[in-house]
Order: C-alpha cells, then structure tokens, then sequence
DNA sequence: CGCGGTTTACCGTCCAGCCGGTACAGTCTA
DNA sequence: TAGACTGTACCGGCTGGACGGTAAACCGCG
C-alpha cells in the first residue's frame, strides 16, 4: 500500500543511482523501476527534489539501525571502523551519486530544499558516528578513530584501491588500543 | 591566446561549479563567464565532457605543484595534513561538484570518458599523497596519517563542523611524532 | 444494513522549456 | 594566409511537472 509504494520508489531510485548515475534519474525510470506510474510517483513526492530528500532521510534511518546493530556485536568503536569499509561493491557508487545528486541541484531554485538537503547528510554521518562517540571517552582517540573513519570512507568513495587488510587490521587494534 | 583562453574556460567552470553545483553548467554559461562566445569554447573543448576533464586534468596538476610547495615548507607529512582542511570556504563545495559532475555522466553514453574521469579523480589524490608516502617508511603510519587527511577532507565535503584546532593540533602531533 | 460522499492511491497524457551540439559565415590579429 | 575565434540561427531530444481522470476503500448516518 502506501508506505510499500513509497519504499520501492526509493529502492528504485537507490538502484537507477548506484548503476546509471545521476543523469539516468529520471521520474520516467524510477516510476518504471518501482512498478508504478510517473503520476503515481509524483503522488507520493511531489517532485523530484522531495524525491532524493526522502531517499536521504531513509538512508539516515538505516544507518542509525545499522549502528546500533553493529555496536552491539563488535562495539561501538570498531564497528563504526569495520562500518567505514564498503561491503557491496556498487555502494561507493551510490553514495557518490547521492552527493551528486544533492550537490547537483545546488542553489538555483529554492535554497530551502538545499538546506534541508544538507542537513540530512549531515545527520547521516552523526548517526554513522554517534555511539562510536559516545563509547570513546579521550576526545583525542575519538578524534583519530572519526577521521579514520572517514578517510576510509572517502578513500573507496573516489576510487583508491582498499589498503591491504592485514595493515587495516593492525591500524584498527593500534587506534582501537587504550 | 590559446592557452590563455582555456584556462579562462577552465575557471569559469570551476567558479560556476563551487557556486550554484553541477545543473548550473551549461555551454553558454561557462563561455559568458569566461568572456568567450559559445563557439569559442566548443573550439578549445569540443564538448563538455571533454570540458570537464580539462578540468580535472588541471585540478591534478594543481594539487602536484602544491604539494611539492608545501612538502618543501612544512614537511611532506605535515604538508600533506595540512593541506587536508580546506582554506577557501568554497573549496569544499567546488569538490564535492566536481565529484558530482564526474559522476553525473555515468555509464550512460561513453565509458571511455568515464574512464578516464574517474582515472584522473584517482590520479588527483595520489598526487596529494605522494610525497607523503615517499617521506614516512613506516606503513602503518603512512596508512594512519592517509586516512586521517582524507578523513578531515572528507569531513569538509559533506560538511561537518571543522574539529577544534588545538585537538586537531595535537592530534597531528601525536599522529606525525617519529 | 445500505448508501452517499469523501479520501486515498494511482494512471496516462500532454506541454513548454531547456540544453548540448551543429553549421556556417564572418572578423581580427600576427 | 592561417589560426583563433565571434555570433547567430537552429534542431532534436529529453524531462519535470501539471492535470484531469478513476477505481477502490472507508466512514458516518438513518
């Protein structure tokens, strides 16, 4: 019903963005994708701005379930570093597209949707981030593990070969170390 | 000249680009911009893909002779964290376009200029690590100190507050010392 | 129970505008 | 004379969004 429809436009917006890019986002694709009409589509979002604003605070949401989930089986530390490597290979890709496509529609029309845009990626990486804070107590190993988190992150995101495991492995114990 | 005129072009485009993201670029826009008429850009750039690549081409050679300017300065290492946290407000912005341009084309039409996009966007970032990665010979703490100057980029990019500078100095202590 | 009205969820079509790229004739400068 | 443009006119395709339906579900009420 509703909430279904709404979540396989997303789903199908997620996955026209990991294999085509931005340019292959169109309401025609997605609408097709998801099994629904161009004009249904647009009943769920009323544009395609609201569109790509749904898909990010979807993507919060399951990086904050996510978080939680991992926390509780490594800890909150390291799972917010193991969380930092991308497990399928096309999520690099969709994550950079999702920045495209944010960043895309900068400024020209209503800076309202960019601001909302900008805020929900922000959230995205505070809920990425949150309970690796909230479990490390010296500002400065917390600090560290954040950015090397990050830097892991940003490192697939543009195309760098992944450093060799056996390295991660010692980096992530020394930096993990109290 | 020549020369003289497509470094005008490649401006402009980077101005528009960190100014109102990638749906703001269009032929007529860069060539006003650069003070050029739309057939004149086509002449240096015979399209915008190829626009876009003289851009990155040339963000690559920038970052090389700064970073051998910095190296010479500050120390590869250092130089090379430092250079990690944008000095211009707008630099974040123009990257993340950049990025978002770069992968806006893709898979659609040519996967050659895809290719060699994201080779360029590769070769960029090797060429801010470069003579860190010449100057420290531990491998754990070249990899530490890699991820930790991406990771600030990054930070910058999807636009989280800067950490605070005195932590951020220490941290760099502690991560350079020996 | 049944019935009118309202809401929800969606369909399919149409249009206006924009944009990359082409074509080409002409101009300035060295 | 050739290279480096200018300027204009044009085209074809695509895309976001508006719009006018519509079928089914739901709901109060007599």
């Amino acid at each position: 019903m509703a909430t279904d429809t709404r979540q396989r436009i997303l789903a199908a917006l997620r996955d026209i963005l990991a294999a085509g890019g931005n340019t292959s986002v169109t309401l025609e694709a997605v609408a097709a994708k998801a099994g629904v009409s161009k004009g249904g589509l647009l009943y769920h979002f009323p544009s395609k701005a609201a569109m790509y604003l749904g898909l990010l605070a979807a993507v919060r949401d399951t990086v904050t379930t996510d978080m939680a989930e991992v926390a509780g089986r490594s800890g909150a530390a390291r799972g917010f570093l193991e969380y930092a490597v991308p497990t399928a290979p096309d999520e690099a890709d969709f994550f950079t597209s999702l920045i495209a496509a944010v960043r895309t529609g900068q400024e020209s029309e209503s800076a309202e949707v960019d601001a909302q845009a900008a805020e929900l990626m922000v959230d995205i990486f505070r809920a990425w981030e949150a309970p690796m804070r909230g479990a490390v107590t010296d500002p400065l190993q917390a600090e560290q593990i954040r950015l090397i988190g990050f830097g892991l992150y940003f490192s697939a995101l543009v195309g760098l070969p992944q450093p060799d495991p056996a390295l991660l492995a010692a980096l992530f114990d020394r930096v993990l170390a109290r």
